[in-house]
DNA sequence: ATAGCATCTCTAACAGTGTTAGAGAAAGAG
DNA sequence: CTCTTTCTCTAACACTGTTAGAGATGCTAT
């Protein structure tokens, strides 16, 4: 039976998951589907059509494990939550944020980007000042994914070189006061690495209410 | 006269600037230095150390840049300024934020944070929050710098293959009434590419200023 | 001056990458 | 049973970062 491309894609996301997006390599791809590296060139025209598909598919498949939006929530609740799922698709897979970051947009997705202006202009934004919001905390959900698995990646090169150790060597108190204050308060709380993308995410929610009081006062 | 590391790292600067991250091979490098590629190797461990002398002596250049903060604004303004100066120093060079944005934290900007914690803890915030909402900020800072970035590439690109066309064709009307709506919008208006910046940093701004009220009329 | 030594640069090569050319199997259609 | 489309192969190219190890170069002390 011949190979098709999605098992191409769903090997390629399998591998990525596995090992990193610097490991997944054509030669690998291909050995791990049992087969020669120039045959993933009839499936696929380039490596970057490979990981756009890649991250089409994962998006696709994270949206499915999503439950459905219940339509009529308030505005507010209703965007955090997409945000939030945004940024959960970015981090569902191994590096899968480098991958997307790197994808050119493309049309697939404008639906969806239809259905959510919705939810903004029926919350009371202009349609232009919605997409250039949705664009620019799209850019805060990115940035907040890409580092946080950057840091995953550098915990792991750590993890398998020097086993336990050295994270983060306390700064001297004498010289950065306010610094060491800092990493002790934060060690005392749990510290959930997705802290900082709720912390980041309730200040613009809390902008994002002013600027909304703000347009519907002004009618 | 010898090569000096701050001489590789300069060049390398400016052939960053000119052809971008992707052309900035170590052959490259060195037959625009009048060199052999493993000489680079005496002055620098890596390409990865490479990078992170670039990211470190952008980051200066831009810093002797900018005028120095006047030390009585308010706080708002001053931590605004903050934000639009690190953004300004993603972009000072093409493709720097990439550059920057793979880049290990290093111990060497400890003293420009411990500055920073102070304007916060000045401002009423406590250390461990102002740490957290620093860095994520920051990540919303770097994700803008990213994009823009990569949509200047992508410009470059287009360019380069058909000369003027099709940017962005634009959507059906009357499956997409919104997005059509938001696109006539910007397009309206000169849309200047940070504008998206702006929009996200000033909600940030607007939501910080919130969550100060609530500390200061919590005590 | 000359020997020694640290500094700097070279050539040759390795292992790996994405990608192309073009020769062949496999399989369904007439 | 041939023809043609579909799929896969081997061989190779032009790159990449990186290492080994042989030479220049120039300062320093005998």
């Amino acid at each position: 039976m011949a190979l098709t491309r999605d098992e191409v894609v769903a090997k390629a996301i399998e591998l990525l998951d596995e090992d990193g997006l610097d490991a997944l390599t054509l030669r690998r791809l291909a050995k791990a589907l049992g087969v020669s590296a120039p045959t993933l060139y009839w499936h696929v025209k380039d490596k970057r059509q490979l990981l756009d598909q890649m991250a089409e598919c994962m998006i696709a498949l994270q949206r499915a494990k999503e439950p459905p939006l219940p339509k009529d929530g308030e505005w507010k609740d209703m965007i955090a939550e997409m945000f939030r799922r945004q940024y959960r698709t970015l981090i569902s897979y191994r590096d899968a944020a480098r991958v997307m970051a790197g994808n050119r947009p493309t049309d697939l997705g404008l639906p969806h980007i239809e259905r959510w202006l919705g939810m903004w202009t029926d919350a009371g934004f202009s349609p232009g000042e919605a997409l250039t919001l949705i664009m620019s905390v799209g850019n805060y959900v990115m940035g907040s994914a890409l580092e946080y698995q950057a840091e995953a990646e550098r915990a792991r090169l750590k993890d398998s070189t020097k086993r336990g150790g050295d994270r983060h060597d306390p700064p001297d108190p004498a010289l950065y006061p306010n610094l060491t204050a800092a990493v002790m308060q934060r060690r005392s709380g749990l510290n959930d690495p997705h802290d900082a993308f709720e912390a980041g995410l309730s200040l613009i929610l809390s902008g994002l209410e002013a600027r909304r009081r703000e347009i519907v006062e002004r009618r």
